[in-house]
RNA sequence: GGGCACUUAGUUCAGUGGGAGAACGUUCGCUUCACAUGCGAAAGGUCGUAGGUUCGAUCCCUACAGUGCCCACCA
C-alpha cells in the first residue's frame, strides 16, 4: 500500500462517523435469525426516554455491557442484541407534566398521552443517535418502546396468563399512596429518607385524667382509633379495657395493650391512627379496629379533621401544634431524626390509604424467588445479597395498577351490576383498551348483566419492564429461533433495579414459564462527577454526552469506561479520556510504521519464526490472548484491556518494534528507506539476512492483526479503520467485528529455559538504555562499549544488542 | 439496628501466604528517521488500627475504626 493511503493522522470525528455509516449499511450487527451458530441474547436495559436525564453514567453502563456483546460476537455466537425504550408509564408522565407544567386533573387523558407520546418519539430519536455514536452495535431493526402494540400485548398477556394461575388478585386493603402523584406505588416505588421532626407528647383524657402521648404525627390525630401500651407496662395496667377522650375532636377511643410497643419509647403510650405506619396497620387488622380515614387521596385532611378540612398535611401539622399549645396540652417537644419512605419518582411521603387495586401475589413464594437468585450467575456474585435482602424483607405483594394516564391499560371490565371481572379470552385479541373498547361477550357470565365499565387504571411500568426478555425473543417471528432467544444469556443493568427490573423479572418468568429470565447478570456502578458525587440533575454536574462525544472521539470514552471494576461507581475523568486518546493515537502510529515495512507483503499461512525476538512476541502474546480472553469471559473488561494495553504498548511497542528495526531496515528490496546506521545488520548471527526478515513481517503482521482484534470489543472504531486500511484485503472479511477472536496457539509456547535465557538478554537491553540515559546521550546514538558479564548471552546476543541498541562492542 | 462493598505511592486503582506494583502527576535526560499525544530514567508507600493463625501475613481469621451503598425501623 502507498503512505498517502494512510495519512500521518487519524480523525476520529469524520473516521468515526464514516464507520458509523458503514456498519448500518453493511448491517454488521444485524441478527441473522437463521444463523446455527450458538445465541449469545442480550435482554438490554431499555432507558427512560424522558432524555433529559441521559448523562456520562449511561455511556459507562452501556459501553461496559457492549463490551462483552462485541467480544461474544467475535467469539462466534449469534449476538441477538435489540435496543428498547421505556416509555411508557408513572416516569415519562412526570416527566411531560413537569416540561409542560400540566395538572393531570385538569387536562384531557388524549390530550396528555398525545404529549407523552411526542416526547417519547424525541427521547428516542436522542437515544438512537448518542448510542450509535457511542458505537453500540445493537441490531436497530430489533427495537421495541414499551408503550407499543407488541409490548402492550404481551403486558396484557402476562395479566391475563397470571390471573388464569391465581397469582393475581383484586382486592381493598390499606396501601402506599402518593398524595403527589395520586396514585398507588408498590413498595418498590419507596425511598428512604432522613428528614428531622418533632416528637411531640400531647394530653389524652382517661377516665378524667391526663394522660400523655408521644408522636410525630398529630394531624392524623383524627384518624386516632385506639391507645395501646405494652402488656408488662407496669404504669398503664389500670388502664386496660377504658376508654380514651381524643383531645381536640373529643370522642372516645378504646385502649388495649400490645406486645409490639415499646415500653420505654416515648411515654409507652402509643396512638393507632388509620393509618401512620405498617404498625397501625397491622393492629387495625389484629383487633378490627375503626377505620378513620383523615387523610384524603389529595394529600389534604378529610371532613373527619372539622376545622382542618381541606388543609394539607404539613399545614395541618402546624396548626394542630400551635392549637394544642394555646390550650396548654402540650408537654414536651422534641427534635429527632427519624426516616420517612418517600415516592421515588417525586419525592414525596408516602400515605396510606384504603383502595381497590391489584396485586401480584409475592409474598407466598420468597422461597422460591431466593432459590431462582442463587440459580442466577451474578457479576460481580456479592450483587446477590442485594437481590437477597430485598426479598428478604419485602413485606407487601406486588401492587400493580396506577392511577395514570399514560401506560398500559388493564385488560379487564368488570360487570356494572356483580362488579364480575371480565377478561379477554385469547390472546388474539390482544391489545384492547377497556378504557375505549366494550368486551366482546355481550353479558356477564355471573349475573347476566349487560353493562359493563373498562378498568381506568394503567398498569405499573415495571409490569412491562418485567418481560423485556421475553419482548425481546418475541421481536424474532420464528418460533424456534425464540425459544432459543428466552430464556436470554444475558442481563445487563444498574444496582439500584435489582430490587424492581430484575427481581420483577425473575417473578415473571417463573410463574409464566417456571424458568429463569436469563442466566447472567451483569451489574454495573453508577457515574460520579469528577468530585465523586452521583450525575444528578439537581446538582447540575452533568457533562452533555454528546458534546464530549465529538471532542474526544468514541474509542475515548469507551476506554473511559474500561475503567472501573464492574459493579464499582466511577468517576468521570477527563485524564482518563486524555489516555484514551493518546492509547488510538498510538495504535495508529504503531500500525503506520508496520504497514510501512509489509508493503506489498502476503503472510505465510504456517510460518515458524525464525527470530529469538520473534519468538518472545508471538510467546508473550498467546499469554495476552489467554488472559484476555478468560477476563472478557468473566465480564471483566476491565482487567482484559490493562493486559491488553500492557502487552501492546510496552512489549510490542516499546521494545518488539525496536528490537526488529534493525531487520526490517535492511531489507534490500526497500533500499528507499535504508538507513545508514542499519546496514550491515544482515551479518545478524544464524540465519539468512531474507529469512530473518520474512520472519519478522510475519510476526509483525500477526502480532499487530491480533492485537486490534483483542482492542476491537473496546476501541471499534480505530480498530476498524485500521483493520480496513490493510488487513481486509488479505483476511477478506468485511468488518474485523465479524472476524474471530484470536485463539491462544500453543505453537508459539517458547520453552521456559529460552524465556529465562531472553530475560537475561531484556535486562541487558534495559541497562543499556539506562546507562545511554544516566550519560544523557541520545538512545539512538552509538555508544563505544557495554559489558555483558555473562559468556553464553554475550556469544548468542551480542550481535543483536549491538545492532538493536547502538552499542560498537559489546564486551 | 441489619447487610454488602471498600480502605495499598500525591491521585486513580491492580495485586499475591515468602520479592510491594501500574497508570497519571512530579523531577531529570533524550529533536529517536511510526509516534514529543513520544522514548528512557528517578523520587515517592509501616499495604486503615489492634489482636490471632503461620516458620513467615499487605493477602487468611477476629475485633474495631473510617468511607460508600442497600435495607429495616421507634409510634
Amino acid at each position: 500500500m502507498a503512505e498517502n493511503n494512510f495519512p500521518k493522522t487519524y480523525d476520529h470525528k469524520s473516521r468515526e462517523a464514516f464507520w458509523q455509516k458503514f456498519w448500518e449499511r453493511e448491517q454488521i450487527y444485524k441478527f441473522d435469525e437463521k444463523s446455527k451458530k450458538p445465541i449469545y441474547s442480550v435482554d438490554t436495559p431499555p432507558p427512560y426516554v424522558s432524555a433529559e436525564h441521559l448523562h456520562l453514567g449511561h455511556i459507562m453502563s452501556y459501553s461496559q455491557a457492549e463490551f462483552v456483546v462485541r467480544f461474544k460476537r467475535m467469539q462466534g455466537f449469534s449476538v441477538f442484541y435489540p435496543m428498547g425504550f421505556d416509555d411508557n408509564g408513572l416516569p415519562t408522565e412526570r416527566y411531560v407534566e413537569k416540561k409542560y407544567n400540566l395538572d393531570k386533573s385538569k387536562i384531557e387523558r388524549a390530550e396528555f398521552i398525545k404529549k407523552c407520546l411526542l416526547e417519547t418519539k424525541l427521547g428516542a430519536q436522542n437515544y438512537k443517535k448518542l448510542w450509535t455514536s457511542l458505537g453500540i452495535s445493537c441490531d436497530w431493526s430489533k427495537t421495541y418502546s414499551t408503550i407499543n402494540p407488541h409490548c402492550q400485548k404481551i403486558s396484557q398477556w402476562s395479566f391475563l396468563d397470571l390471573y388464569k394461575k391465581g397469582k393475581l388478585v383484586r382486592r381493598e386493603e390499606p396501601i402506599h399512596w402518593c398524595p403527589k402523584c395520586q396514585t398507588a406505588l408498590a413498595q418498590a416505588d419507596l425511598e428512604d429518607k432522613e428528614e428531622e421532626g418533632l416528637i411531640s407528647e400531647i394530653e389524652f383524657q382517661i377516665e378524667g385524667k391526663p394522660y400523655f402521648v408521644a408522636t410525630t404525627r398529630p394531624e392524623l390525630l383524627a384518624a386516632c382509633v385506639a391507645l395501646f401500651f405494652h402488656p408488662k407496662d407496669s404504669r398503664y395496667q389500670h388502664l386496660k379495657n377504658k376508654k380514651a377522650i381524643v383531645p381536640i375532636f373529643n370522642y372516645e377511643v378504646p385502649i388495649l395493650s400490645d406486645l409490639s410497643v415499646d415500653k420505654d419509647f416515648g411515654t409507652g403510650l402509643m396512638m393507632v391512627c388509620t393509618w401512620g405506619d405498617i404498625e397501625d396497620i397491622k393492629k387495625w387488622k389484629k383487633y378490627d379496629l375503626l377505620h378513620r380515614p383523615a387523610i384524603t387521596s389529595k394529600g389534604t385532611l378529610s371532613s373527619l379533621a372539622k376545622k382542618y378540612q381541606g388543609q394539607n398535611i404539613q399545614k395541618a401539622r402546624e396548626n394542630i401544634l400551635s392549637d394544642f399549645k394555646k390550650i396548654g396540652k402540650l408537654k414536651k417537644q422534641e427534635k429527632i431524626t427519624h426516616t420517612l419512605n418517600i415516592h421515588e419518582r417525586c419525592g414525596t411521603p408516602a400515605e396510606f390509604v384504603l383502595t381497590r387495586q391489584w396485586f401480584i401475589s409475592l409474598l407466598e413464594n420468597k422461597e422460591k424467588f431466593l432459590a431462582r437468585g442463587r440459580k442466577l450467575r451474578w457479576f460481580p456474585d456479592h450483587m446477590r445479597s442485594r437481590y437477597n435482602d430485598w426479598v428478604k424483607t419485602l413485606a407487601w405483594d406486588w401492587c400493580i395498577s396506577r392511577q395514570r394516564y399514560y401506560g398500559v391499560p388493564f385488560p379487564v371490565w368488570y360487570c356494572k351490576k356483580c362488579q364480575k371481572a371480565i377478561l379477554p379470552k385469547e390472546e388474539e385479541d390482544l391489545p384492547v383498551d377497556p378504557r375505549e373498547e366494550e368486551p366482546k361477550i355481550k353479558k356477564c357470565p355471573k349475573c347476566g348483566s349487560k353493562e359493563f365499565v373498562g378498568e381506568k387504571d394503567a398498569m405499573d411500568t415495571w409490569m412491562t419492564s418485567s418481560m423485556t426478555p421475553l419482548i425481546g425473543a418475541r421481536l424474532v417471528k420464528n418460533d424456534k429461533m425464540q425459544k432459543k432467544l428466552y430464556p436470554a444469556t444475558l442481563r445487563p443493568q444498574a444496582f439500584e433495579i435489582i430490587r424492581t427490573w430484575l427481581f420483577y423479572t425473575v417473578v415473571k418468568s417463573l410463574y409464566h414459564h417456571n424458568s429463569l429470565p436469563f442466566f447472567d447478570v451483569m451489574i454495573s456502578g453508577h457515574g460520579l462527577d469528577e468530585k465523586g458525587r452521583k450525575i444528578s440533575k439537581r446538582l447540575k454536574n452533568y457533562i452533555e454526552p454528546q458534546k464530549i462525544l465529538s471532542e474526544c472521539g468514541a474509542d475515548a470514552i469507551r476506554y473511559w469506561a474500561t475503567g472501573a471494576t464492574l459493579g464499582e461507581n466511577m468517576r468521570f475523568s477527563p485524564e482518563e479520556i486524555k489516555k484514551g486518546k493518546r492509547l488510538v493515537v498510538k495504535i495508529w502510529n504503531a500500525s503506520r510504521f508496520c504497514f510501512l515495512h509489509l508493503r506489498n507483503f502476503t503472510p505465510a499461512k504456517n510460518f515458524t519464526p525464525k527470530d529469538f525476538c520473534d519468538r518472545w512476541i508471538l510467546d508473550g502474546l498467546q499469554k495476552t490472548i489467554g488472559a484476555a480472553t478468560k477476563f472478557f469471559e468473566n465480564y471483566e473488561y476491565s482487567k482484559a484491556r490493562r493486559i491488553i494495553e500492557d502487552f501492546f504498548w510496552h512489549d510490542f511497542c516499546d521494545r518488539y518494534l525496536e528490537f526488529v528495526k534493525y531487520r526490517l531496515y535492511t531489507d534490500s528490496s526497500r533500499a528507499v528507506i535504508l538507513k545508514p546506521r542499519f546496514i550491515g545488520a544482515e551479518e545478524s548471527p544464524g540465519f539468512q539476512a531474507s529469512q530473518n526478515l520474512d520472519s519478522a513481517k510475519n510476526t509483525l503482521y500477526l502480532v499487530l492483526l491480533t492485537i486490534l482484534k483483542l482492542y476491537a470489543p473496546i476501541l471499534p472504531f480505530i480498530t476498524e479503520e485500521i483493520y480496513q486500511l490493510y488487513f481486509k484485503k488479505i483476511e477478506k472479511v468485511k468488518s474485523i467485528h465479524l472476524t474471530l477472536w484470536p485463539k491462544v496457539d500453543k505453537g508459539f509456547f517458547w520453552p521456559e529455559k529460552e524465556k529465562v535465557e531472553f530475560s537475561k538478554v531484556l535486562a541487558a537491553a534495559d541497562a543499556i538504555r539506562k546507562c545511554k540515559t544516566e550519560k544523557g546521550i541520545s538512545l539512538g546514538k552509538e555508544i563505544e562499549s557495554f559489558k555483558v558479564s555473562d559468556k553464553k548471552i554475550k556469544e548468542k546476543f551480542g550481535k543483536f544488542l549491538q545492532k538493536s541498541l547502538r552499542v560498537k562492542r559489546i564486551i
